[in-house]
DNA sequence: CGCGGCTTTGATGTTCATCAAGTAAAGTGG
DNA sequence: CCACTTTACTTGATGAACATCAAAGCCGCG
């Protein structure tokens, strides 16, 4: 097989990222080659932890594969999840350009690789590159306004209607298919949504029961989108 | 009385706004000029709606002074408050620079003075000045740390707690005093910790009577921090 | 195969929303 | 300035929604 010497001296993989263009699209070629040099790319498997709160902040982080949480643990000792993310959408973007440490964990729920990039050189960066700068706040306000869009999404309904918008969610954002695998536990969903398991367990029964999903353990299908939308929009 | 010519000169109030260094500290006086030129003052009345949701998105806004609530209306026609802020702290912020449109209302709870930028002119600075790109995702983003930290304190909460953690707010945060009158109504308590107007009179009347406040309409006294502190803690 | 964690269901009690009716306060028009 | 209207506030009573507790089944993992 005959390989393109130029090719191969692209062997950086940041040349070819599917996610460049999402962050990195107008830094120049050098530019480009620097964040490759320096940037860590680190594996997680499922369930463990890539930051907690209160770890000084280093990098600029960004998920490259898998799904993510982001948590606060509350002074009882309980989880507040605030959002679950795929790629192409950041994480840690909440107070690494204005403090010192994390206020939020972060964990794989999937197994998951994420890009590290030394947040100084992303601010040597902006510094000097207007159009990546105008871009990366375009990116991190985008990730923000998705946190607090989904808080108010949440908040505005009752149990039932937020378990629908969160299997709504689970559907069509991140597996764009009426089946799919949950990769949370109840407990979890609850966490996201502030409300008991006891009762998350309740309305997945009776939504069993009513045949607006079918469910096996973590494997949900959901037959009928339009019950789940109404029950969604009217809770 | 002796004016200096220079200080003359300086006819533009933005040169000696209080505001400047928040987020304009790191433009040359020319930039400053040009920003000065073309932003615009505008006032409101108390009560009065500064945009609302749904509004094209032309200027960047900051408020100069007095009180703010940045609200969305669900199709309920009900209000869910995001939240209440004072100057320095940016409104508008979310969405401004990824968005066409307005996705939150905001209004002015005491007479306001709020700031206007071309974003047009907003962009071009942040083209070719990195230093005040920086400056500005760093403010940009503490504002958005903020309403999300503030929905994680209302949500882990119950009624009382939630009631006790708005009153600190207001007393500590925004009039730094143990008396204050309060910019609010019950009602709009009550759309900013999602729970009924009922219960949030019925809170306050029992606050009274236990002697945590004194309250008479909407002026407030905590005659004690520790109780109430003790209350946001535990609910 | 046994242990621990997640899930499930029922029973019970607490918390909160809703409804209703009345009072105070604040704006509105003559 | 007063009568009128409207809006905010207040309180009680009732029921719905949700949390909590407890017991049992299931599943995965060592």
């Amino acid at each position: 097989m005959k390989i393109d010497i130029n090719t191969r001296k692209k062997k950086c993989s940041c040349m070819s990222c599917e996610l460049r263009n999402l962050v990195f699209s107008f830094l120049e070629e050098a530019d480009v080659q620097l964040v490759c040099e320096t940037r860590e790319e680190k594996s997680f498997a499922k369930g463990e932890i890539i930051h907690h709160e209160g770890d000084m902040i280093r990098d600029f982080k960004y998920l490259k594969s898998g799904l993510v949480k982001l948590y606060k643990t509350t002074s009882e000792g309980d989880e507040q999840i605030i959002t679950i993310t795929r790629p192409f959408e950041f994480v840690s973007n909440t107070s690494i350009f204005h403090e010192e440490k994390y206020r939020y964990s972060l964990s794989a729920l999937e197994d998951s690789i994420v890009c590290c990039i030394r947040i100084d050189l992303i601010r040597e960066l902006i510094l000097r590159n207007g159009k990546f700068a105008l871009n990366l706040i375009s990116v991190l306000s985008r990730t923000s306004e998705n946190i607090i869009s989904l808080s108010l999404e949440i908040r505005k309904r009752n149990l039932a209607g937020r378990i629908a918008y969160v299997l709504l969610y689970f559907s069509k954002e991140l597996y764009h298919s009426r089946i799919f695998e949950l990769p949370v536990s109840r407990k979890e969903i609850a966490d996201l949504i502030s409300m008991s398991s006891a009762n998350v367990i309740r309305t997945f029964s009776e939504f069993r029961r009513d045949g607006i999903i079918n469910s096996n353990g973590r494997t949900i299908e959901i037959p009928d989108m339009n019950k789940l939308e109404m029950i969604s929009m009217r809770g």
